[in-house]
DNA sequence: ATCCCGACAG
DNA sequence: CTGTCAGGAT
């Protein structure tokens, strides 16, 4: 009787240890990856990899970005006047290219009226929600908007801070608990898309050799 | 086969 | 809320 009693005393520790505060995970994934300096590209690239990486891996993205830099298709003015099946073509890689060639006119659209939009302003752009725009935001006009995407709701649920599947709770979640710094806003969103990349994967998450394991609800599941 | 730093229309 | 868009890596 008294052993039940100390193993639910002691499971009830482990939950509160669980618990822990987002600053702490950052911290944890910082000391363990180091810095990511996620702003590579110059200028309007960074837009344009941030439509072109919807639902797409980076790695796919990054031919299509080199097909676009190899033509001198970097810059909104000249993709507006290119042809857009050319455009289409040279996206080809990043995948959804019929759509994210309009996607990316429109942008460009916007961006040569006005290259310092507001959230609201991007988001009034068909092809732009809201991961993309603050993405746009954050890494390329340096606006506190901390980016919510798969990733950030799966490790956030995984690792113990309870809540729903709504990205726009999380965004909340996360602009509420942490310090308003554009530098930790940019690192922690690179450091949670590399560790669900690494070990928080969707099927297969490596939880025997994740660095986090025992602060991880998830992993004690 | 499954997944990838989503967004939009129906 | 569900179907659709789509090539590329594993």
């Amino acid at each position: 009787m008294l052993i039940i009693y100390w193993n639910s005393i002691n499971h009830l520790s482990k939950c509160e240890m669980i618990d822990m505060h987002p600053q702490e995970l950052f911290r944890k994934l910082f000391a363990f990856y180091g810095p990511q300096n996620w702003w590579p590209g110059e200028d309007f690239e960074i837009a344009i990899g941030a439509v072109l990486t919807q639902n797409t891996s980076w790695s796919n993205v990054e031919k299509a970005l080199q097909n676009l830099k190899q033509n001198g298709l970097l810059d909104p003015q000249v993709i507006l006047n290119c042809d857009i099946e050319f455009l289409k073509r040279l996206i080809k890689p990043a995948g959804f290219y019929n759509q994210k060639a309009n996607y990316l006119r429109n942008l460009c659209s916007l961006w040569i009226k006005n290259s310092s939009p507001s959230r609201d302003d991007l988001l009034a752009v068909k092809g732009i929600g809201e991961e993309t725009a603050d993405s746009i935001l954050l890494y390329l006009l340096n606006i506190p908007e901390f980016v919510i995407d798969a990733y950030t709701v799966r490790i956030s649920k995984r690792i113990g801070f309870n809540g729903p599947d709504e990205k726009s709770y999380w965004k909340r979640f996360y602009q509420v608990k942490m310090k308003k710094d554009i530098q930790v806003y940019k690192e922690f969103h690179a450091l949670l898309v590399i560790h669900a990349k690494e070990y928080c994967k969707k099927r297969t998450p490596l939880c025997k050799e994740c660095f986090l394991n025992e602060d991880c609800a998830y992993s004690k599941k």
